[in-house]
DNA sequence: CTGAAAGCGCTTACAG
DNA sequence: CTGAAAGCGCTTACAG
């Protein structure tokens, strides 16, 4: 406790600069004195004084990691990819939640500033690139995850939106529904506005098919249980209001999935017969309900690995191009769609 | 980018050490100069620089949260109640996993040592409180969170376990069931140990009735996917080896819960007539499942939110004697356990 | 209430 | 390869 390096270059007869080259590895130091150096750093129980190097350096280890909300599933699976890279590299995360919320994420992108953080990871709240300006300003490497920033400014992790909306939606065309219901949350997001987009797509394209849209706005619902809440009822408004409800559901993410199937529960509304279903995101309990949920389940541990390797490289390589990475969804046919799937 | 409080007192008129006590806080400054300096610090676009602060104080206002792993919803939401309590103080969470593996619970200890944190929630490996002697020597306030430590020498928060286990097991036993299976996760940590062991009494004190263990051990399974796997394994085995099959499972956690469920399934064997099944935490599928699921739900929300309060306690005043808060559980009586419950 | 000044523990050009 | 020394941007006794 209190050890610093004057300590540890009194006891070896070495400057403070000599010290710092072992520990901190910067410079060439003879070997025989890097080892006595070492020696005694065990010996005196010295530790780090991040602080110290961060202000000198201006520039600390930390990488933040801005997210909607870890208590959602894709979102927990991603920050436990990026810390575990993180860790390898010995670099600390600091865990920021916006719940999408523009004022909560300035908040947070200012603390991450302050703290001089080496890089930052964000789902961004917007695609609008004025929201990460002092990010940007502060020189402040980011990478993006889940959504992408209008003009891609910066790297970018992503699920390919476009082809799982598609197949989940064209295999519910294939069965012959022709009243699909596309229960989002909101579209001003990247994930939400790419399935949508993708979900008219495709229907546009089929002639007799309708598409009856629910977005589930951010104002309606924060947290996974409310967000749950507001699924079911606007499934269950979907289902009851109309003269011709629709016959299928596609589900934009797995917390609106919950929702839906809540809502079918509670209608009585029996898969596939009553009703097909499909969606983002893959839960364990999916593949345990009675009928099986089809869904297109995101590579979250890759999504989160490769940001943090994308923002590891923008740290050592600040004018490298950015790269967009999309990653495939992997589809899994279950019951809930319909079956006869040959991959089911 | 770059100013000073040097700046912002050069343009005041004033001492680096009046800017100091306006911005930071600390002092009694005349209210008219102190609005002076606060106009010039928005004017310039001052931020703070944490590292200087931390250095001079030799104390962050970041604390860490030490966890087994986020990805666990259980965990995941107390991160999130932690992280609102924080936030609300402008604090940084440092987010650490440590798959309760004891050298990574070390490297992370001695990280958030050299970060100088204000302090540490954690939900340590082991109920031994050597592991966490380097927090106590760097004089770091902490909090368990989930398991408690031996001798109780700092705050703990913690579901009652023993009653949430006792009520469980007893509802299964006021159902007739005699052969019970628990399968638990590591009973080298608080929650498996107690849970077990209060289904140990209860049984004991039922004559007729007997419980088969089937201990998850840390080495088998790591993340929430191989943990589901490996209860379902156990499960598989308990159902199919004995010649006196369990009738009634009592599961330590919701992963270990799924786990079972997918052994179920897969056997063919229906809830509550062919088996029935209780278990800790609750999970939105869990009331969607054809049988509903039966379970002590914890209430992490609070757990994160008081952990994270008695810290703040802490900090404030080290010399505090440690509070252990220990909340119910709250139990939801559905059907996987055989009905007929009067709140069910 | 305010200021001058020391100092927290590192890193890093600059010399040698 | 190694050292002397300045300096990163704050905070805080100590005076006044």
């Amino acid at each position: 406790m209190g050890v610093t390096y004057a300590d540890i270059a009194k006891r070896c007869g070495v400057s403070t600069a000599t010290v710092s080259r072992v520990l901190a590895g910067s410079g060439f130091v003879r070997s025989e004195l890097a080892e006595r150096v070492r020696g005694a750093a065990i010996d005196l129980g010295y530790r780090h004084n991040q602080a110290a190097r961060t202000l000198r350096r201006n520039r600390s280890d930390t990488i933040g990691l801005v997210i909607s909300d870890v208590e959602q599933p894709f979102f927990a699976s991603i920050a436990r990819a990026v810390e575990d890279e993180a860790a390898a590299q010995d670099r600390p995360v600091l865990l920021c939640n916006t719940d999408e919320d523009l004022e909560r994420e300035r908040m947070y992108l200012n603390l991450l500033i302050e703290e001089r953080v080496a890089g930052v990871i964000v789902a961004p709240s917007t695609e609008d690139p004025e929201a990460l300006a002092p990010l940007f300003e502060a020189g402040i490497p980011t990478v993006a995850v889940d959504r992408r920033i209008s003009g891609d400014p910066v790297p970018a992790v992503l699920v390919d939106n476009i082809a799982g909306a598609r197949a989940l939606v064209g295999d519910l065309l294939a069965h012959g529904h022709r009243r699909i219901a596309a229960v989002t949350g909101t579209t001003e997001g990247t994930p939400s506005r790419e399935r949508l987009e993708a979900c008219r797509a495709i229907i546009s394209e089929t002639s007799g098919a309708r598409l009856y849209e629910a977005e589930g706005k951010l104002r309606d619902a924060i947290g996974v249980n409310h967000t749950i809440e507001l699924a079911c009822r606007l499934a269950t408004e979907l289902m009851t209001d109309r003269h011709e409800p629709p016959t299928a559901f596609f589900c934009a993410n797995g917390i609106l999935t919950q929702g839906v199937l809540q809502a079918l529960r509670r209608l009585g509304r029996r898969m596939p017969s009553d009703v097909a279903l499909v969606g983002f995101d893959d839960l364990p309990l999916f593949s345990i309900l009675e009928t099986t949920i089809t869904a297109a389940a995101q590579p979250t541990e890759t999504i989160g690995r490769r940001a943090a390797q994308l923002l590891f490289r923008a740290i050592d390589d600040p004018d490298a191009p950015p790269e967009i990475v999309i990653v495939p969804p992997e589809l899994r046919w279950r019951d809930s769609c319909g079956g006869g799937h040959p991959s089911s």
